[in-house]
DNA sequence: GCAAAAGTGTTGTGTATACACCCATGT
DNA sequence: ACATGGGTGTATACACAACACTTTTGC
């Protein structure tokens, strides 16, 4: 038994900076599609898992190992690359912000984040790989508190609630948001203030994993 | 650029009898794990997608060709078969009770249908494949209305709730239930009732796909 | 007429939404 | 003192959950 094809594993990066989501990506250096931007990929080795192979990916473009991951997709079309057949599994990852800004400063001609709204044409289907994440993305921040993987560690509720907005796209109601996020306990006050704004100094808080974890048990769900 | 590995496509075939969610299992006949019950599986061919294959393998199965199929996730373990390296496509089916029935006439000593809640050992990492399906079943089937794909093309509306308590493990309100589906109004009435029953005779009723694609452009949301 | 499942509304409870003003800080 | 964003409570509408009896049919 033989197949000529080859698994591929390809990454979608998100980052957020500038109250806009981001995405990473880089310029191909060869054919095909050479000088396109495409996300970031390279072929699964003989030795590794799809994650393993997501997470090389992942930090060979931002030196980040342990940011938020999760398969999206294996796209398989027979014509998606003008090389052969090639297998694509595709995860997607979310960078916080503090990472994002050690990336932004490494920022090279072949590599960049683009506003997710204002996204180059890409090589190969990536494109379509994308607005999929994009999509997965919009659905699961509904209902699983995947914000803080985008964020600083210490972040303000306002902070949290602009990136909401730019996810889902809407605008939500100041009071309602804090008094959704406080109700389900799965922030945690830091006591500290963030100092420096011109303007009264807004309290700091830090996603509290652990009570995370045990409300999850506990079927805990939740909304926005 | 050489790869020494396999792309398979395996497939969770669900379908609903007896109360019960079901799940067709095949008898290895080859090495390795020979005499052991598998989900049907292949080798993904040169010339065809993903869903393609899927659908070559449910249809040897099963006779069937259009029903419900959704990729799943894909297993890329490194030593997830005794063979070498096989990633594997999965995805999962729903199959219409009236092909259900069709199906199991032609049962043969090496495929059968099993009660979910009975699923025997399986070989490679099939438990592990079954049990995610069986989780992305029960979550989706809270928020899309997947039910219809596994029951005949005409119902009754307590056939419908008896199918959603089997998926969701939980008794539901008879009259909650009703008032909930028809509200939605994703259900045609068929103005005919199932007669030869001991008691007062059911309407029947049939899925409205055309009214719930409607629905869904506009951005409604079903929910259970 | 009896057994078995079909069919049918109302009421309370909790959850989501809409909404406006005072407070702290820097300039 | 003024501009900027931080922080806070209530009233209303809506959705969800609980609940019991009458009707139809076959035997």
């Amino acid at each position: 038994m033989k197949q000529d094809l080859l698994v591929a594993v390809d990454c979608i990066i998100f980052g957020y900076e500038g109250e806009k989501l981001q995405l990473l990506v880089i310029k191909r250096d060869i054919e095909p599609f050479q000088g396109s931007w495409v996300i970031p990929g390279g072929f699964l080795q003989e030795n590794e898992n799809l994650e393993e192979a997501a997470r090389r990916i992942l930090y060979s473009k931002t030196s980040v190992y342990n940011a938020y991951l999760e398969q999206l997709f294996t796209f398989g079309e027979v014509n998606r690359d003008p090389r052969g057949r090639v297998i694509s599994v595709a995860y997607f990852s979310l960078i916080k912000s503090t990472d994002y800004k050690l990336i932004a400063g490494i920022t090279s001609n072949d590599i960049k984040w683009v506003d997710v709204k204002e996204t180059p044409e890409l090589g190969f289907d990536h494109k379509i790989i994308v607005n999929l994440a994009l999509e997965r993305l919009k659905g699961k921040f509904s209902y699983q508190p995947l914000g803080f993987n985008l964020l600083e560690d210490e972040f303000t509720l306002t902070e949290l609630q602009q990136l909401y907005e730019t996810v889902l796209n809407r605008n939500l109601d100041k009071r309602n948001f804090r008094k959704r996020i406080l109700d389900t306990a799965i922030l945690k006050e830091t006591g500290k203030k963030r100092a420096g704004v011109k303007n009264r100094q807004p309290l700091l808080y830090t996603f509290d994993l652990n009570k995370y974890k045990e409300l999850t048990k506990q079927g805990f769900e939740f909304k926005l």
